[in-house]
DNA sequence: AGGCAATGTGGACAGTGTCCAGATCAGGGC
DNA sequence: GCCCTGATCTGGACACTGTCCACATTGCCT
């Protein structure tokens, strides 16, 4: 069988997503720099080397945990832009896709930041689940950003694009360090995409 | 004396500021999250034990690491206004101030990380040489951008400084996790903060 | 039924943060 | 000048960690 637990207490049955969840419950309140492989095999139940044949390292579950939240940051854009009707403004679904970016990262603080920690995944050279999920994140983002700009040359959608990410990634990362709330993320987004703001010149 | 090594080897008689430069010189290599105290120790050629003496914990290190690299950061940040001239553009000085802080992190980028780590420093309840020298980079952001917009409301400066805290953040991470170069930086500066660039309305 | 690969166990080792007792030194009060 | 108090440094110890090893148990395929 190949999900339902063994009557025999020695074989798990599904070990890896149930290491896979007691991680992420761990990391909650530990965060991912400090998870401990072997507090994770307690919680699972499990000896502390039973995690070793389903990741080769420590590093391993990591990367999983990552690629996970990565696709549920992933989903939270995509049905952040479903929900919206297509008769709506470029500039609401490029604002809703922004600030749900953010309030995934709010909500799960810990699962955001492994994400983009460099020392457990590498962008330069991505893991193969990983790269088709950071891939249709930008690609989302490109989307909603273009329609707001559809004059706009090449260059400069790539360039905003760009900005754009960067400006809700460093929003979501300044709510999750604790120097801004959730609250004041939605103005300061408005102001920054909306161009017909009072700026002044 | 205060500052000179004492002829026996016994005590170092500048054992602090030695093992912070250790620390500095080891997390080029290894990031703060792996960085060993023990391993400080053996570089600054004192025991294991020393370092107890001047940090009370491995994370008081951490935390004066911080908060030096913050300073060089608010550093980097006011020599990049200093250095151009009462007559250039408010923008000019707004983007070269967010083009310092974004330089400043893919320069640093284990130093502009650790100053960023919610488990080192807690912006709740900053210590107290961290807490000015968070204000004084906020400060900064805000002159610059406030001096872009000589006319707009207070509550549309305030939402605009948290937007370009984010976006130079924001890229800035994005540089140092290895999403995208130092190159691409400077057209999303300028696409995200040009109103007048040509977003089609 | 038998054997093989997958999955589990316990033991061992080096490395780490942290506490403790003791050694060494510097400087101030007699 | 001398001693003694406090600051600084040392080595030893403990619990914990990641990782490797040999061995036990089990499901599955022939």
């Amino acid at each position: 069988m190949l999900v339902s637990r063994s009557d025999s207490a020695y074989h798990h049955g599904s070990l890896k997503p149930a290491l896979e969840d007691a991680a992420l419950d761990l990391m909650r309140t530990t965060g991912h720099t400090e998870l401990s492989l072997r507090e994770v095999a307690r919680v699972a139940g499990v000896s502390h080397n039973a995690p070793y044949h389903h990741f080769g390292d420590r590093t391993a579950l990591l990367k999983r945990l990552s690629e996970r939240s990565m696709a549920e940051l992933l989903d939270s854009l995509t049905r952040a832009q479903a929900d919206l009707a297509p008769t709506d403004s470029p500039r609401a679904h490029l604002v809703a896709v922004g600030a749900a970016y953010i309030e995934y990262a709010a909500r799960y603080p810990e699962r955001f930041r492994i994400i983009y920690d460099p020392a457990v995944c590498v962008p330069g050279s991505p893991s193969a689940e990983m790269a088709p999920l950071i891939a249709a994140v930008e690609d989302i983002l490109a989307r909603v950003t273009s329609a707001t700009i559809p004059t706009a040359s090449r260059e400069t959608v790539v360039a905003l694009t760009t900005g754009v990410w960067g400006a809700v990634h460093g929003l979501a990362e300044l709510v999750v360090a604790g120097h801004i709330t959730l609250d004041e993320t939605r103005p300061a987004l408005a102001a920054l995409l909306d161009p017909s703001a009072d700026r002044g010149i």
